[in-house]
RNA sequence: GCGCCCGUAGCUCAGCUGGAUAGAGCGCCGGACUUCGAAUCCGUAGGUCGCAGGUUCGAAUCCUGCCGGGCGCACCA
């Protein structure tokens, strides 16, 4: 709709220009928005005074030639030219009416768009190293790259999701190494184990089932061969631990990307061998350098050691490069944001292998703030002392869990409180949606079962509650809020969308019934209340959440 | 010391990339179920948008400097 609006000004401004009643052709973005206070009109520009410049008027005569040019018949009820030269539209209530058909035709595509014209996304997000469960924090990645993956391909961007594996290098090997000794220490060794392995009960179940499986066959072998074995056990099943609990979040990738296999391919070396070619790294100190401050990094970056091996940045680069390789357009990276000094390198070496960093973005998510009725839950890796994603999962619910996840811009921290996440009241949004779809639904049943009525495409005039266009308003914005959505990687805004649209509904309900004795009207409402039902199983789907019939 | 992010109601947070009188939930107080699901609704109170300057028709939003908090500054990943 704030398109359609936006359009309408543009139209009638150039028409302005052409009939010499402005005399600049020069047009500067212009924004719509939706005014606070109802007597601002529904919507307003403020054209006339980004304009002012430019055609050297005063804002409130550009408005006025402007709004000499707005089609009265269409859309529009009236206009008003407010304030310093604001342009207020009052729109006719058959606009809103609108809305209802609108809903009905796009069906489950409502408010989709192509916003991305089928330009090709990857989203890679979670990418855990495989030496632990996924803890919350993870999650709350798993949620925010997923859901914003849904949006882009929701706004007509074809995207696919993917995991990077980081299967190769040294905290592989000391994952494998924590698994043997535990394994040793079952078969009745005396060993010391380390402060710098892995602390984790997860390693000591897992040396008990090598244990059960091999005997003490490993003992017997150079403990290098010994370790590389316990190393690819352990990785094999945290790393199918991790598919499962994604999957159990209603989290699935496309593509799970191994590090190693640009190690096996020799990508990685190939890489090096490029950027060698282009003189973008140097020797120094017996080290392969990489100069990054040739690309706005502050220093200079190590890709190869000089013992000899690759840095995990050199595999990034390679990995990089890969994903262009692979046709990608645009790469949007999701990490924590203790990672964020990892950026201008990434950016530079993405300039540096011929490729344009603005087709580059990374979202950062802050930490989340692990809570138990408001007191600190301690989490380390190392230590082994964590709740698990799993662990949360469990005890709260996939649904809720994302939903806490996508109700906060992923740049502020989370605090994530396990009591609260499972209180089935209005503390606990992601209840307040959904309770939308379970009710909608519920009336939908009775009304075929008692009254039988289903929806239909009858007139929808009737409608003229004050909730009602208030319902009908909030269905317009959806499109205009998953175009932002989408244009800023923002997932939370559909999640305050939703509660906006929850609370509509409910005040509606409270103060209406849908099923009167009034048949034609009941059948109108009918017909709204199905459209908000849609909208509403339309934006949970983007976040990733179900839409219950019954709760 | 340098860099990134954040300071908005008692608490947790929105604020559509500069708009008009800054919003919501929770909490507090007071109301609404013999009627489509009360996991709901209605109402009251609550703010010098961290502080100080600057930019302009207009600033919570942009710039500068402070104050306070988080996170980074490896030949680790």
């Amino acid at each position: 709709m704030k398109q359609t609006i936006k359009a309408l000004i543009e139209n009638a401004a150039l028409a302005a220009y052409e009939k010499g009643a402005l005399p600049s052709d020069t047009f500067p973005p212009v924004t719509v928005e939706e005014p606070k206070v109802e007597s601002q009109g529904d919507y307003a520009t403020n054209i006339a005074m980004v304009m002012a410049k430019a055609q050297k008027m005063a804002p409130r005569k550009i408005a006025e030639a402007i709004v000499a040019e707005i089609p009265v018949e269409g859309l529009v009820e009236r206009l008003e030219i407010a304030g310093p030269g604001f342009i207020n539209l009052f729109l006719k209530k058959s606009t809103w009416l609108t809305a209802i058909s609108r809903v009905e035709a796009g069906g489950e595509a409502y408010g989709a768009s192509q916003l991305g014209a089928g330009k090709k996304v990857q989203v890679e997000f979670v990418s855990a190293n495989p030496t632990g469960p996924l803890h919350v924090g993870h999650g709350r990645g798993a949620a925010v790259g997923d859901s914003t993956a849904r949006i882009l391909n929701f706004a007509g961007f074809e995207v696919d999701k993917e995991y990077y594996i980081n299967d190769s290098g040294r905290q592989i090997r000391t994952l494998g190494l924590s698994l043997f000794l535990r394994y040793k220490a079952l078969c009745g060794q005396t060993v010391e184990f380390p402060g710098d392995c892995y602390q984790g009960d997860y390693i000591i179940e897992m040396a008990r089932e090598v244990q059960a499986d091999k005997g003490e066959s490993l003992l017997a072998m150079e403990q290098d061969e010994a370790v590389q074995i316990c190393a690819r056990i352990a990785a094999d099943e945290i790393l199918s631990g991790i598919k499962n609990d994604l999957e159990a979040f209603g989290v699935p990738f496309d593509n799970w990307f191994s590090e190693q296999s640009l190690y096996d391919e020799g990508r990685v070396m190939e890489t090096i061998d490029e950027l060698k070619a282009k003189g973008t790294v140097f020797e120094k100190e017996g080290a392969l350098w990489f100069k990054a401050t040739d690309y706005d990094d502050e220093k200079d970056r190590v890709v190869v050691r000089s013992n000899g091996q690759t840095t995990y940045f050199a595999s990034d680069i390679a990995y990089h490069m890969n994903k262009f390789e692979r046709g990608y357009q645009r790469l949007i990276d999701v990490w924590g944001a203790d990672h964020h000094g990892y950026i201008p390198r990434i950016n530079a070496s993405i300039e540096a292998t011929g490729h344009n960093p603005e087709d580059f973005d990374v979202i950062l998510v802050q930490l989340v703030n692990l809570l138990r009725g408001g007191e600190p839950v301690a989490m380390s890796t190392r230590s082994g002392e964590f709740v698990t994603l799993k662990d949360v999962v469990d005890e709260v619910g996939a649904d809720a869990a994302r939903f806490i996840f996508l109700s906060r811009h992923y740049d502020s921290p989370l605090d994530f409180d396990l009591d609260l996440a499972k209180k089935k009241s209005n503390d606990n949004p992601v209840f307040y949606v959904q309770y939308v779809h379970a009710r909608i639904t519920s009336i939908l049943e009775k009304a075929k079962t008692e009254r039988n009525l289903t929806v239909s495409a009858v007139p929808t005039e009737l409608l003229s509650e004050p909730e009602e266009i208030t319902l009908m308003k909030a269905m317009l914005r959806f499109p205009d809020v998953v175009d932002t959505a989408a244009r800023l990687l923002e997932p939370h805004r559909i999640s305050y969308y939703l509660m906006d649209l929850a609370s509509a509904f409910h005040s509606y309900y409270n103060k209406h019934k849908v099923l009167t004795e009034d048949t034609h009207l009941s059948a109108a409402r009918l017909r709204l209340v199905a459209s908000v039902r849609q909208v509403i199983k339309t934006g949970l789907a983007l976040l990733g959440v179900s839409a219950p019939e019954k709760m």
